[in-house]
DNA sequence: CTAATAGTGTCTGTTAGACACTATCTA
DNA sequence: TAGATAGTGTCTAACAGACACTATTAG
């Protein structure tokens, strides 16, 4: 038996009568961090802004999504549009960022994807791409000072190649019940700025990245297949900000890797090259 | 000295020819998934849709953004205008789905909002208030069965005073870089269903509420400002959907909490009453 | 040989799980 | 006293942090 609402209307009545023009409605976007490690760093990928609002300024790659198109289709449609990367090994929604007045244009809520890349799957890391405009950072969130209510940190992003810094000042408040961040452009330490609130998705990756890499094999989704000890502590180290113990790390970290015999080349003692053991894939994230 | 684009255009020149209305967009709604703890079991709260499309069945509070109102307003507002419930110890942004055929009407796109509340700020919680069809139902995700690949769970939604019983089969699969979560309606078990696809939202909330309680002080933000040890431990095990040793459980609690002294009357020795220490406020929810 | 890199061993205090036990109240 | 509820004590294996140590290579 059909169903009818208080008007009596059927669905497909009601659909027929559906204006979605009633109100005047916000428009969508999607935007995406992409990590890597490269040579121990943790870089992002940044693109430079040819267009109004925030022309010049870097931004997270991404764009309007289309009527017929799923979220997750349109930013990775976004970003090979804009950097002709196609290969994640890590891929998440990480927030939704809506205030009513945060682009000029007219309301744009935006969802940010959250993924990350071995530094293999990439060309043109280092070289440039000029009519692309895409470049990636050093990237990295250093804790200044810290109290049971809070704690202050420099977030830094650099390009090296083009002498391009950009740095803001953290605060991240523990309130009743959640962590409220503010972030200040530091205009001394930098010599370009990120967009719009660009740097409030970026923060809260660094933090997602930070509170989960300790518990889970996620930082084997920004490493290669094969790799040393050595160049996975490095990575461990970039993403948490600080030094942690050789000994102790080695002890963890080997109960989910598999020697893989082979060794490198170098100076000093060769190292050996370990995998990430499949048998813990599910711990590259779980939730 | 003012910027100008490729188009040779000033940004307030950009802002007065762009047009949002170049091309179809979606609509944006907000939804929330409001949790209690009421006499040891798990609730949350629910509204019986009056309107197509899903008439009749069981949906998250929630409705469209008003164009000029932040989300997390509108989502405030849309509650109030429902339950006339206002208070919140926890409020946060959990997901935003958007695929491109969730909704009949057209393409909306809802960030649904994860909050808790102790059961002592909600008015008429058991009482019926048939004008606003909002229930309570007790809500539990039991595992089935387990292996390496995945899991297999019972989520079942019940409301007993009114014999309402909504129960889902969830497959939760860990894929190579994530979970993938798929939930079938048990129609032999229910005699009702959800809206839309709310059960994605609902089963993703209880796995977020699940992998902090342990971790965290999430579980004060459920529970009254006093309270025991065995109401501490009873709402726990409903989170979690399973019983714990209740020495160790009470071991390893008592150091987050402050006795107050007090003692409850009842049946049997009579138990302390204990509140959260304040100065573990931060890990009621810190991320 | 030295410098550089890779890698190991051991001690200690803390924690998590298992489980057996005691205490205080009403009727 | 029985039945009900609240609460404690103890053993053990695993784990995390600190830190001192050994191994292998190039030049």
């Amino acid at each position: 038996m059909e169903k009818i609402n208080e008007y009596g209307e059927t669905l497909e009545q009601f659909l027929k009568n559906y204006d979605e023009n009633k109100y005047r409605r916000p428009s969508n976007t999607v935007d995406m961090i992409l990590f890597t490690v490269y040579e121990g760093n943790l870089k992002v990928l940044l693109v430079k802004r040819k267009n109004h609002p925030f022309i010049g300024d870097w931004a997270m790659p991404g764009g309007f999504i289309e009527f017929e198109e799923d979220m997750e289709q349109a930013v990775l449609r976004e970003l090979k549009e804009e950097t002709s990367i196609s290969k994640y090994t890590y891929f998440r929604q990480l927030y939704t960022f809506g205030n009513a007045d945060r682009d000029p244009r007219t309301r744009i809520i935006t969802t940010v994807y959250l993924s990350m890349t071995p530094s293999g799957n990439i060309k043109n890391t280092h070289a440039s791409d000029d009519a692309k405009d895409a470049r990636w950072f050093n990237i990295s969130k250093k804790t200044i000072s810290s109290t049971q209510k809070g704690r202050k940190s420099l977030l830094c992003l650099e390009n090296d190649q083009e002498d391009i810094h950009i740095c803001y000042e953290i605060k991240d408040n523990a309130k009743r019940n959640y962590v409220e961040s503010k972030s200040k452009w530091l205009e001394k330490k930098s010599n370009a700025m990120l967009a719009a609130d660009h740097i409030k998705a970026i923060n809260m990756a660094m933090d997602v990245l930070k509170s989960r890499v300790a518990s889970t094999g996620i930082l084997f989704n920004l490493l290669p297949n094969e790799c040393t000890l050595r160049q996975i502590q490095d990575a461990y180290e970039a993403v948490i900000g600080h030094k942690v113990d050789t000994g102790n790390f080695r002890r963890d970290i080997k109960k989910m890797l598999i020697d893989t015999g082979k060794k490198t080349k170098g100076i000093g003692k060769r190292a050996s090259l370990y995998q990430f053991n499949p048998m813990y894939d599910f711990l590259k994230e779980n939730l």
